[in-house]
DNA sequence: GGCTAGCACTCACATCACAAGAGTGCTAAG
DNA sequence: CTTAGCACTCTTGTGATGTGAGTGCTAGCC
């Protein structure tokens, strides 16, 4: 987007109409502005900011007689250079954090948590990603005998993810012959990456080197996959917001909300960026987003582990709020991640 | 509900009047009838069956010059005693089946498939809960350090689940300090049950002791908890139904899709019977449910594991339909989960 | 140039009246 | 028990009409 160059005042117009229509949901006119407002000048000096605003694209009028409210730019511009930086109030942040230290210790019980306590937060529907493993090793794998043929793969990676496979063979093997080649990968294979494995599993035949080749499978498509879970919390709140009264739009939003395909798409944008990223109706690049907009984070632990976390909401929505929440929620995530990935081992 | 003495025609013209309803979601009048479906009798005779149904419960109109439109309580008479039993045809059958042959023999696959083509087969928007085991039996356990003083407890039930467990210690315990406790553990409690389990802890002291009382808890927590995993599919489909237009009513069924409690709260009700279960308007005994009706199946290994399975959807649903496919893809789940959980070991 | 006051104009929205139509309930007769 | 007939009810759609918020524009003022 071009730097538009506005003018002080109409800076602060363009701020009041946002707040304005955010809070209400109606557009809102300039008579009502120079009431609420002392900017010193008439409606009638408002009305040609206004006009200018329009021009400049930031603001609309649903039809001739009504009063303006943002348009996408509109927010953009407010994001990008309006917006004031609020953080969750103290008193809110200390809840959040308590809760989470009051959680069980597993990531699990924090995503869930995440989502619910976002949701709560923000007016919009809530998401996270589980995590992913950014060139994960394995650090430890077991087999285990279910049926006479069927047999579970459980591979241990060094973030500590697991991951379950289950095998069917066509003969019965006992226990003792898959400790075996499970005692036998687990030396070789230890600390390989989906890189070094291929080598390593080259002196391996049969049974064992089938398992093999699953580990190896299962460890890439760790890393190719989005993730194995999408949390997700709060869509009937976002669903009484006033924009969703008509079908429409709450099959755009739900679709939004519950594609994984959509998440799979964004993903590798909002790893790029280190703060929280706000995408406002789809930015041009995404499918059919009207009128809908995200608030997204990376969470996790830089060149561990990495996933995403944050809120999907009508484009009318609180920005500073939420890009607080997001950051807040985020941040604490880093941190638990941390103890639990840390520097290295 | 005491039994109703109805005549034969006015049964088939209760039975026209839902399936018209169900169909066009219109009132249905006695005109329209008598019209269409040939039952040898003028309008008014219809009229009058009509208004004895009204009269029974069965039926009422939403004002009084309208047609006629089900009570919950017609609904009901209609699937106890009218419904014609409709497996789903042959061809979507095979199609199903072929499906879950194709996915990687994964519970959790075959679960999110389960959700899928539910909501396929069905109007619905379809729920699944992951298995619960019954009596369940440790098989083995694993303990893994993943930081200095956090370490990952792996534990594998005798049905193939796996829980995790992170555990933040006071100090640093090396690997081989872990493998000697979880070699003890694993000669000493494999088999156990949360009944056994107490008494075979009894001789065990400090970390090692600690480790079994977690794995207790766990053990006892996986046979309390309904489930860890609620599969969902298909919102955005039913939502697209013309009851869902006005706001209350989306806002009711999103909370019923969503909440975990009532899931929770009919999961005995389910697993009481065998077969297909329809729950409509929530039978009186659950809350706020108007208008919305479930189809829910149990599913698993008798005595081994079970888990919930079904349909959400407006009230106004083919139950017939929707009865054949959730009581074939949990027919096919059974046969699945036999294959893993089977008769014994 | 920027600001203000005044004023005509536009358009959504609410209200009312009115007609059309679907469907009922009732009565009386077969 | 069934049927035909008919008055009655109530929703739905349409058009007319008024109201009011808000705009856009022009002319004058600092």
């Amino acid at each position: 987007m071009t730097e538009l160059q506005l003018s002080q005042r109409r800076k602060q117009v363009l701020q009041i109409v946002i707040q304005e229509y955010v809070e209400n949901a109606q557009p809102v006119g300039s008579q009502s502005i120079a009431k609420k407002y002392d900017l010193g000048v008439s409606a009638a000096t408002i009305r040609n900011d206004l006009a200018a605003l329009e021009k400049a694209g930031l603001l609309t009028h649903p039809h001739t007689s009504a009063g303006r409210i943002p348009t996408d730019g509109g927010y953009r511009y407010f994001v990008a250079n309006l917006m004031a930086h609020t953080d969750l109030p103290s008193h809110e942040r200390h809840m959040i954090r308590h809760q989470f230290h009051q959680a069980r210790r597993e990531i699990d019980q924090w995503l869930r948590l995440s989502t619910a306590v976002l949701a709560k937060a923000s007016t919009g529907a809530a998401l996270a990603t589980s995590p992913r493993s950014i060139s994960n090793r394995v650090k430890h794998l077991e087999l285990i005998g279910i049926q006479d043929t069927v047999v579970l793969l459980v591979l241990v990676l060094a973030t500590g993810t697991l991951k379950q496979q289950l095998i069917t063979l066509e003969q019965p093997i006992f226990q003792e012959e898959l400790s075996r080649a499970s005692n036998q990968l687990n030396v070789e294979i230890a600390g390989a990456t989906a890189v070094d494995l291929p080598e390593k599993l080259e002196g391996f035949t049969g049974f064992t080197r089938e398992v093999g080749e699953l580990v190896l499978n299962t460890l890439l498509q760790s890393e190719e996959q989005i993730t194995d879970r999408v949390y997700r919390h709060g869509l009937a709140q976002v669903l009484a917001e006033p924009e969703f009264t008509d079908g429409p739009q709450v099959s755009r939003i739900v679709q939004v909300f519950e594609q994984r395909t959509l998440l799979q798409e964004i993903y590798d944008d909002v790893m790029e960026l280190s703060d929280v990223q706000v995408m406002i109706a789809g930015e041009g690049r995404f499918g059919d987003m009207q009128d809908i907009s995200l608030v997204l984070s990376r969470y996790g632990v830089p060149d561990r582990v990495s996933g995403l976390l944050g809120v999907v909401g009508p484009m009318r929505m609180p920005y500073g709020r939420t890009v607080g929440a997001v950051r807040y929620v985020a941040t604490l995530l880093n941190e638990l991640m941390h103890q639990l990935y840390g520097p290295s081992r």
